[in-house]
DNA sequence: CTCGATCACTTGACGCTTCAACTCATTTCC
DNA sequence: GGAAATGAGTTGAAGCGTCAAGTGATCGAG
């Protein structure tokens, strides 16, 4: 209770708030939209397959690829069973330890992701990279990374992992 | 066919890339989920219930308020509906024009609006507006009217509408 | 060594969004 | 003035995500 009095937020505020929450609903459904129409499947199958096309053994956990994807192990395991009726990914218990499952690329699924990569990286260059300039690309980096940073303080984001 | 080879991406490209994507799929899913713990609807009601709470009348039409709320008019139906039964907005045939239908929010749908509002408001704050500098929120400004032209060049962008 | 706790996942039901009809009102064109 | 075309909105079915409960494997205390 009690939340003292609101701090509005003023004319600048809000105008930089305005056309973020536009962006944030329109350039996923925008992405959505061009991987749906041009390899019927989502951003988010497209991250999966992307995710474990670029692992070692084109292998991983699930609960890695969870992470990676920015998605629920539920949702996971759903969206591999539909990949999986596909063709394009295998399941199989991890050797070194059965409480993991291990995702694998299919040839395939490897094959999809090949052909679908091309027109998604076009699409965040021109949805993205393109409209920017170069400071304005190093200035979205600090920007994200301290959104980011405020969603989930300790959260492992993909931009920062390894390298 | 014949997507030239691709550009792909540079290291500076991608960690914006990549920065961006994970705010893109959080930012929804944190706001969401604020609104839903604390006020039991989604942001997309939020957007439709303050949309109409700053209209005059507080009455919109329908297809208004798609555009506003940046989401199908067949998904706005069904919401409304939901919102209808829970006493917060009421729907009339516009007298203007019987294609038309007018939404208007209850007095019920004011008091949850105001009641929401402050939690909301705050969150935006949390997440998006006290973690920047004065001079990131003036970029972010330009950053986002520049990818939002990209999306829809001549599409009606809420931060642009109006004042 | 065994039993309970924990962990990684899977499953099924429910709710929301989308898509494709459909309805009804209004305008347009003979 | 009447028929066809257009436009706004609604509806129902299908698909996807979430939540809660369930399964099986492994760890750890006694």
């Amino acid at each position: 209770m009690c939340t003292q009095e609101p701090r509005w937020l003023t004319e600048e505020e809000m105008s930089a708030w305005l056309g973020l929450a536009s962006a944030m609903i329109r350039l996923p459904a925008a992405l959505d939209a061009q991987l749906q129409r041009d390899a019927g499947i989502s951003h988010f199958e497209y991250q999966v397959l992307a995710g474990l096309s670029m692992s070692p053994e084109r292998t991983m956990r699930m609960s890695e690829l969870a992470q990676l994807a920015d998605g629920s192990l539920s949702r996971l395991s759903h969206v591999v069973s539909r990949l999986e009726k596909r063709g394009w990914i295998r399941r199989t218990p991890d050797p070194a330890d059965g409480r993991y499952t291990l995702a694998v690329l299919t040839d395939d699924g490897r094959d999809k992701v090949v052909a679908s990569a091309p027109g998604h990286v076009e699409a965040v260059r021109a949805l993205v990279i393109d409209p920017l300039t170069k400071a304005q690309l190093r200035q979205l980096t600090e920007i994200t990374r301290r959104v980011n940073r405020a969603i989930d303080p300790d959260g492992a984001c993909p931009a920062e992992r390894s390298s």
